[in-house]
RNA sequence: GGCGGCGUAGCCAAGUGGGAAGGCGACGGUCUGCAAAACCGUUAUUCACCGGUUCAAAUCCGGUCGCCGCCUCCA
């Protein structure tokens, strides 16, 4: 079984084949370090993360890199601003950076480059670009000559005589045509430099990506991932310095992501109407983020609301209270747990056990299909109604629903991990979120649970009335209560 | 204006030639003192609209309408 992708190259699904097929290398445009990431930012970050995952699950050798922006104007406006340097902004979105990563549970790439590490690189590859005619230098500033490239709009299906025509360009009087792009500019005093056979001055945007590129993973590579906005000119602009430069193809397979968007409009900081990464973890965890995220294709937008993550919360819980009673049902079997016995089932018992047992190969085929975790997600649910069944109704032979149930919790911690989800410990996932719930509720825990003694003397006592009173109110305040045959069990029902 | 995407139930959403996944909600049932949770069942004769190709179309082609993105920094 085979991986297809989503090329934006072709505009097409394609049969993935690495150039060494054991080994898979990829790398992702990460961010420009000047402020705090919003859940768009995140959500380039999980997809990746996850096609990072399940090239690995699939048994490929991935070298996996994401660069750092870490000198640009934004960063040079910023400081300016803040009356600092520009390494000191850059520094501290680097530290936001990460600490959204790892709150997000987002794996760290083999490498992480900044474009200020790798200047010397950037030099040797404008040089180059000089030396093949594909570059013109004047004033200080080097551009990159669109003209020369022939295949130039290849990936985002522009015409390269229509971009001639174009006037939405950066205007310089030092540019021979208009969409011809700098890969070289001078430091105006004050601002941070290196000095480069073109005097005093910093990279380009686009440059440091091929640069960087080119040293981790060489010259020609497999995937090349981003969001969409960065289709043109960005990577259109990475495909042309890094071919006019080395001669060979650079990329196999451009892959890019859809937007987070807000009240159906992109969200971006120009628009004002961002949501930061740490904005939403102090509403939510982690793992509700993602399950919310990967509900949608990665290349069709999502809209991010509370209403949604609300949803994507609940949900959560519902798994968590299913693996936690998983997890109870098994500690009840301490003896070695046998393999599924596929064998002495009825074919009756097969299918209605299919969402179960062939669970793995119908995430991998989701997964094969252009990283459908939509659709795997689907599968999740399926086999946790068969799950809550077997629980619910354990069947007449004994042995059968404990090796179910342990078939079961390997699918949950190996798949779940591809996606990032199902990793917490259920008591301690259902536990953070009791506990984090509480500090929004108005009751103390331990106002709860007296009311819950108070209420359970009364329901021993026949008073319905008083036991409902306080069931009425402690719904009043959030929090839902479940009897059951280990007592009565309260979580709070939204927050 | 150029390029690209989207329009599937009350809402979210997968599905790109031959059975309309899944989630939320709603309704009925089992369980329960009543609930909640869980389970079972019902909930799209039809995929924005019109035309075409095909034995067969949500899916391919053409057109219309609506929404969004890129074309300037952007995940």
């Amino acid at each position: 079984m085979s991986l297809r992708i989503y090329n934006t190259l072709t505009q097409k699904k394609e049969d993935f084949r690495p150039i060494r097929p054991k080994d898979v290398r990829m790398y992702v445009c990460g961010v420009t370090v000047y402020d705090r990431c919003h859940i768009g930012h995140g959500r380039a970050a999980i997809i990746f993360d996850v096609i990072y995952r399940y090239l690995k699950y699939k048994g490929h050798r991935v070298v996996y890199v994401r660069n750092i922006t870490d000198i640009d104007d934004k960063i040079i406006n910023k400081a300016n601003e803040e009356k600092t340097e520009a390494n000191v902004i850059a520094e501290r979105y680097i530290y936001e950076l990460h600490e959204d990563m790892r709150l997000l549970d987002v794996l760290p790439p083999t490498h992480e480059p900044r474009a200020t590490e790798h200047v010397s690189d950037i030099i040797a590859m404008i040089q180059k670009l000089l030396d093949n005619g594909y570059a013109y230098h004047l004033n200080g500033k080097v551009f990159f000559s669109v003209s020369k490239f022939k295949p130039y709009g290849r990936l985002s299906h522009k015409r390269v005589e229509e971009l001639l025509a174009g006037t939405r360009f950066e205007p310089d009087e030092d540019k021979r045509e208009v969409p011809d792009f700098a890969l070289w500019k001078p430091a105006k005093p004050g601002e941070p430099s290196w000095p480069s056979p073109w005097g005093q001055g910093r990279p380009g945007w686009h440059i440091e990506c091929s640069a960087m590129s080119t040293r981790y993973l060489g010259d020609s590579f497999d995937i090349h991932g981003g969001g969409r906005d960065l289709v043109f000119p960005h990577h259109e602009n990475e495909i042309a310095q890094s071919e006019a430069a080395t001669g060979k193809t650079f990329v196999q397979y451009f892959v890019h992501n859809g937007f987070v968007t807000n009240e159906s409009v992109k969200m971006a900081k120009s628009l004002g109407n961002i949501v930061t990464i740490r904005e939403v973890l102090e509403q939510t965890d982690c793992e509700t983020v993602r399950l919310l995220l990967l509900s949608h294709h990665y290349r069709s937008p999502v809209d991010f609301s509370h209403k949604t993550l609300m949803e994507s919360s609940e949900n959560m819980e519902r798994f968590y209270l299913l693996l936690k009673e998983i997890g109870t049902k098994l500690r009840t079997f301490p003896g070695k747990l046998a393999k599924v016995p596929d064998e002495r089932l009825s074919s009756e018992e097969k299918s209605s056990l299919e969402p179960l047992l062939r669970f793995p190969k119908r995430f991998e085929q989701a997964m094969d299909d252009d990283f459908n975790t939509a659709l795997a997600i689907g599968y999740f649910y399926d086999m946790a109604r068969v799950l809550n069944r077997i629980l619910h109704n354990p069947g007449d032979d004994p042995s059968l629903g404990p090796s179910l149930l342990a078939f079961a919790k390997d699918c949950f911690e190996k798949q779940g991990a591809v996606l990032g989800l199902f990793q917490s410990d259920p008591e301690a996932y259902l536990g953070q979120r009791k506990e984090k719930s509480l500090e929004a509720a108005s009751l103390k825990e331990g106002e709860i649970t007296r009311l819950i003694e108070e209420r359970d003397m009364a329901r021993k006592a026949k008073n319905w009335n008083r036991a409902d009173e306080i069931r009425d109110y402690l719904v009043s305040h959030n929090i839902v209560l479940e009897d059951g045959p280990e007592g009565t069990r309260w979580r709070i029902k939204e927050f």
